[in-house]
RNA sequence: GGCGUCGUGGCGGAGUGGUCACGCAGCGGACUGCAAAUCCGUGUACGCCAGUUCGAUUCUGGCCGACGCCUCCA
């Protein structure tokens, strides 16, 4: 049984979907006018997790993560370089589905555009108007949150205190501080779609709404998204499509906690924020998955130099039992996999079911040493099983040791080959292997040290001499 | 100001009313020509103050501190 913490309830609930056996969630994905930062990464990373989790828990899974493709920042950021918008998003859109890749982050069921829903929104807003919960007012309209009873309590406010704590200059054409904008009239110069209130594009908040309804209905399973949208992004989608359809909407809400840097949130505004592909530069983006998963998904996550070391360490660890190992055995689960699973089956516990993987290396290498080769290889098919339930452990152990960490990036989908100098390496290992037979332990130690130098670690083993880089 | 999350050993990070996380780093041992890798061992950690209890890091209350949301943000 698997338990779910919903934001709604600030409690964990056993999962029960609606429709037996199925899944239906929608995660808010990317406006797409720059690259991926981190923060996308672990959002992207968290819910493929809870995903991937769910199939292997036997769901059948329908994923909706959406793109938005319309909003103020694209608007200008294309404007700002001169390109259209749509250059602009494809351009980002292509980029994202490149980090998701790298990132092993699985393609959810539908991938739906805000710019393909503009008539859905409309007509959506019309129902709200007619519902009389929304009104037009020179050529925006509104969405009057004192007509919603609910307004609120996902994320714990009060209409009354919201307003005490208002920072936002009241806009003229709100009845309420608080309404927000379901459509906006467009300015001169901007992209718009005819609607019965004039030229305009819809507000940020509708699309979600009505992609929702459109791809897995107004009920469904889940929803997640970042701890940044509970409010008021989530709070206005459930006025929104509550009111419109008059449903429960969504039955567990979930959110995942930020990655911070120096304790603090990264965000654009602060500027504190990395890319994806930046850090790819210098380490693998199985790292940071492995990274991302060290910590639960709801608490706050440090981005360091030093806890990525640490998530390397603890990769490499894994992939250093593993090696030379053939993947060929089926996995049969044992008292680790019962293990991982109430881990994760307890609101998706990836720490503790890393720990699980590193329990299965310790007896991995036990076996080995034992040279059990029944039990070597049963252990290493559980660790890889129970790897790729997290999207970890998926390259081949020693195309992964042999590749240099500078030339990460493109390993994460196992392409084969080592790094280009391996012909040199084993050149070296064999001068090393000669100078030891004759007991030549000086220069066996050069070239050693030699290797060392350039990164390369040498394991003398009773088979021979390994290398890996490091 | 309102609302909320959190405070675990050198670091990261689970968890629990009373023997165990796990990883990284360190130290000792085994192994090794020496290393590396591996295995074994090793740390009186649970913000502070009270209360409940035979016993609290774990429950209750208060305090302090950090962070977040209240405005676009994963």
């Amino acid at each position: 049984m698997i338990e779910i913490f919903n934001s709604m309830t600030g409690q964990k609930a056993p999962l029960k979907t609606l429709e037996p056996g199925h899944v239906r969630m929608y995660v808010c994905g990317m406006t797409v006018y720059d690259f991926c930062h981190i923060g996308h990464a672990r959002s992207l990373v968290a819910f493929d997790v809870v995903r991937r989790y769910l199939k292997y828990s036997g769901y059948r899974v329908t994923h909706v993560r959406n793109i938005t493709d319309i909003d103020d920042k694209i608007i200008a950021r294309a404007a700002a370089n001169g390109e259209s918008i749509e250059t602009l998003t494809k351009r980002f859109i292509d980029a994202m589905h490149e980090d998701c890749e790298q990132l092993g982050v699985e393609r959810p069921e539908h991938e739906p555009r805000a710019t393909e829903y503009v008539a859905g929104m409309v007509a959506m807003i019309e129902t709200l108007i007619e519902k009389g919960v929304a009104y037009a007012s020179d050529g925006d309209v509104l969405y009057a949150v004192a007509k919603f009873p609910g307004y609120g309590r996902l994320s714990g406010k009060k209409l009354a205190d919201l307003r005490a704590g208002a920072r936002v200059e009241v806009d003229a054409s709100k009845r309420d501080p608080l309404d927000f904008v379901l459509w906006k009239a467009a300015k001169p110069g901007e992209p718009s779609w005819d609607s019965p209130w004039g030229k305009g594009r819809p507000g940020w908040h509708i699309e979600c709404s009505v992609m929702s309804v459109a791809l897995l209905g107004d009920h469904f399973d889940l929803h997640g998204g970042g701890m940044d949208l509970k409010f008021p992004h989530h709070e206005n989608e459930i006025a929104q499509t509550c009111a419109a359809c008059d449903s429960t909407f969504v039955n567990v809400w979930m959110h995942n906690g930020f990655v911070n840097v120096d304790a603090e949130k990264m965000s654009k505004s602060l500027g504190n924020f990395f890319t994806v592909r930046e850090v790819q530069k210098h380490l693998r983006p199985e790292v940071l998955r492995a990274f991302v998963l060290s910590s639960q998904y709801r608490g706050p996550i440090n981005y360091s130099d030093d806890n990525l070391r640490q998530a390397d360490a603890g990769l490499e660890r894994l992939y250093v039992a593993l090696r030379g190992i053939a993947a060929d055995a089926v996995m049969v689960p044992t008292e680790a996999t019962e293990r991982f699973r109430v881990a994760m089956n307890d609101d998706f516990n990836t720490p503790e079911a890393m720990a699980v993987l590193q329990a299965l290396a310790r007896d991995l290498n036990i076996a080995k040493s034992a040279s059990d080769q029944a039990k070597v290889s049963a252990i290493a098919a559980e660790l890889r099983g129970l790897g790729a339930v997290l999207g970890l452990l998926g390259c081949d152990a020693d195309t992964w040791l042999k590749t240099r960490p500078e030339s990460a990036g493109v390993t994460h989908v196992v392409s084969g080959g080592v790094a280009p100098e391996a012909a040199e390496i084993e050149a070296l290992i064999e001068a090393r292997r000669a100078a030891r037979a004759a007991k030549d332990f000086k220069e066996s130690d050069r070239v050693r040290d030699l290797l060392l130098a350039r990164g390369i670690i040498l394991e003398d083993g009773p088979e021979g001499t390994r290398w890996r880089y490091r």
